[in-house]
DNA sequence: CCCCAGGCAGTTA
DNA sequence: TAACTGCCTGGG
């Protein structure tokens, strides 16, 4: 299964793409910087850089890019060699229930995102709602990101980075809506920037070794530590269990309440190296259907 | 008005 | 080391 790969002026297109549905891509939870629009396309930043994505019939396409950006950073931020496919098949095998939550999640794919985004992201996230954290995050890229121009009649901004946010006052960090969390959001900021190196590096770790050092940043706990391994550091057996997923997990499977740390284990044993892409099915799933809301 | 939201840190027992 | 509590903030 060859993609075929269109490039246009400043636009990009693939032809017959499967397991690519921008809604269940951008609103699955893993990424807060990407928005609709009345065309119902999706405009987000990442890597500094602007795109807007559309799905037309099987095609999907991608505005305001060219060749070179689409071939270096586009391409792997979607994972596009990988085929979901295989992902599945292995995940629904023996598994009616979670056929069913993939059916519901057909189009998603797993962002490969930057980590130091992911990080500050994901503090943010703790204990707070998805409007809410996409409304800080987009405070502090109004205010201490850098200005990467007008696209679609909005100024858009990329997200600061760490010597920048390391810099502001609790007060400044405060005022982008993160509320308690500025001192951890500075803190973790302060660590970063003190060692760089060693935060891009992180990523060669093992899951667990790599785990136990995001631990060490402040805001991070178990929670955050498995979203930040699973979006931006490659660790695909990483499982973060949050409320939504405890529940849904309890519903689907357990029958009664059940510690996370059970629910974690079990899914380790389920559904080994591919266990994130299970917690997003069932993730997407449990919220489409409104499944725990009580 | 109270309660909770995709948890965490800090403090007890 | 497990259990408990407070926490920004705003929408239900």
């Amino acid at each position: 299964m060859k993609l075929e790969i269109i490039y246009e002026k400043d636009q990009v297109v693939i032809k017959n793409m499967d397991s690519f549905e921008p809604k269940h891509i951008f609103e699955c939870g893993q990424c807060f910087r990407w928005d609709r629009e009345e065309d119902h396309s999706y405009t987000g930043i990442a890597y500094g850089r602007v795109l807007n994505v559309s799905k037309r019939g099987s095609d999907i396409i991608f505005k305001n890019t060219n060749k070179k950006d689409f071939q270096e950073l586009w391409y792997h931020y979607f994972d596009l060699d990988t085929n979901y496919n295989v992902i599945k098949e292995k995940l629904s095998h023996n598994d009616p229930i979670m056929k069913k939550a993939i059916e519901f999640g057909a189009g998603i794919r797993i962002l490969k995102q930057q980590p130091w985004e992911t990080l500050i992201s994901f503090i943010i996230s703790s204990n707070n709602n998805i409007p809410r954290i996409k409304k800080a995050i987009e405070l502090l890229c109004e205010g201490y990101g850098e200005y990467l121009g007008v696209f679609l009649g909005k100024k858009r901004y990329s997200f600061p980075s760490p010597e920048t946010v390391a810099k502001r006052s609790i007060e400044e960090i405060k005022a982008c809506n993160t509320g308690y969390r500025a001192p951890y959001i500075i803190k973790t900021a302060e660590s970063v920037a003190s060692n760089p190196e060693a935060f891009q590096k992180l990523y060669k770790f093992n899951t667990e070794d790599c785990q136990r050092q995001l631990l060490t940043f402040s805001g991070v706990g178990p929670k955050v530590a498995h979203c930040i391994l699973f979006f931006c550091m490659g660790k695909m057996d990483a499982f973060p269990v949050d409320v939504w997923v405890k529940r849904i997990m309890e519903y689907l499977y357990f029958k009664e309440d059940t510690p996370s740390k059970v629910i974690q284990q079990f899914a380790r044993d389920k559904y080994g190296g591919h266990a994130g892409f299970a917690q997003q099915y069932l993730f997407y799933y449990a919220r489409e259907l409104g499944i725990g809301k009580n």
